[in-house]
DNA sequence: CGCCAGATGTTTACGCTGTCAACTTGAGCA
DNA sequence: TGCTCAAGTTGACAGCGTAAACATCTGGCG
């Protein structure tokens, strides 16, 4: 198969594939659509054969960031020996390890324009499809009787809001980077186990 | 104090001014160093007489909104009436609330690049000023002997990251936002009472 | 086989952006 | 009064996203 030829074969592939070799050097914000064209080796306008504007290149981008990003999860669940409490944990820190080693992917998949989750659009299918991950991780540790009842979607909303702000300060330089893993591990056990002197009585 | 001469008199001050109103209506992305120098009525160029450049000019803005977001802080724990739990739940909803209530300023204030925070810069020491209002708040806590024992620099990462993964998740929509307001009141008291179904041990 | 239609890529152009250099204005001090 | 220098302006440049007009290839139909 001639790579050379005028059309390109799978530009909208080689298109997010010039994307990723760019966000592992750049930044999220000099992923320019220009830029993008160049490191496939074509015309500055040729994307809009293949994405609507860079909002839709972005939010392809997003979602391919949203399917490793998955496999992160996975694997860490994978990895805890069947300990839903340790799943638990594990996924925390995936989530900040994925954001600590993708940054600039990282930023791109939660700089979305919001109008680009409106819609059952692609990307918030695959979005809501990697967050189902840890809802299901959350209904296995209640299943298994470690964890309280409660709504599981809810439940993974705070566990996925703490990872997620963990990984912005981090990202943001708010934390001090190093000693940031020992960090995040405690904080994420403390989320577990509650913060209160007195043990709450349970119905 | 004639406000139309040649010079401005105050333009620095002007220049944060106009910023406000433009994030008032605009998003975070569409504010430009000519928008705002336009919404000023001045050429597009002046402000580079008081920032060095669009970078510096975003710095001062985010400063700005650290000083009022820490005012939604403060107002919190006031208004908790001296329960020191309540002022912990309150702060958290101070922070979800501030970042929907100035979504585009908050969007500023933590996407300045983490060159930004590099030195001992005015911002990075108001933003920390504002951390340590939740640092005193949970030492506070603890010596009301209702939160256990802990370094409170290391609790109040872990309250901030909650607080603030909650208001980029809602802000980008990944949260359906009517409803919101109950969630992060039952994540934020979640998160301090624990997850577990057994009491954990407390040495 | 020949050829045409449409998909794919290019060229050119526009207004916007951040930033620099050279210029002008005027306020305050000697 | 006149000089100096901070403060503001004008004009220019490259890069950006995007639209319109153009060029080229490929697949399918006669």
């Amino acid at each position: 198969m001639a790579k050379h030829t005028y059309h390109h074969g799978d530009l909208r592939q080689a298109l997010l594939e010039a994307a990723l070799v760019l966000l592992k050097t750049k930044d999220a914000e000099s992923l320019s659509l220009r830029a993008v064209a160049r490191q496939a080796g074509v015309s500055h306008t040729a994307p809009y054969r293949h994405f609507a504007d860079k909002a839709a290149l972005l939010a392809a981008v997003a979602e391919e960031g949203f399917i490793t990003f998955g496999q992160y999860l996975k694997d860490a669940i994978a990895q805890s020996n069947a300990d839903p409490l340790e799943s638990l944990i594990a996924t925390g820190e995936a989530y900040v390890r994925y954001a600590l080693e993708h940054p600039a992917h990282f930023r791109v998949m939660f700089k979305c324009s919001p109008s680009e989750y409106d819609a059952s659009s692609s990307l918030a299918i695959t979005a809501s499809g990697t967050f189902n991950i840890l809802v299901e991780a959350i209904a296995t540790a209640q299943a298994a009787g470690v964890l309280s009842a409660g709504d599981p979607q809810q439940i993974a909303t705070g566990r996925w809001a703490l990872a997620h702000g963990l990984s912005m300060l981090i990202l943001d330089g708010m934390l001090s980077q190093p000693g940031s893993v020992a960090l995040v591990r405690k904080v994420l056990e403390d989320s577990l186990t509650g913060l209160l002197a007195e043990t709450p009585v349970r119905q």
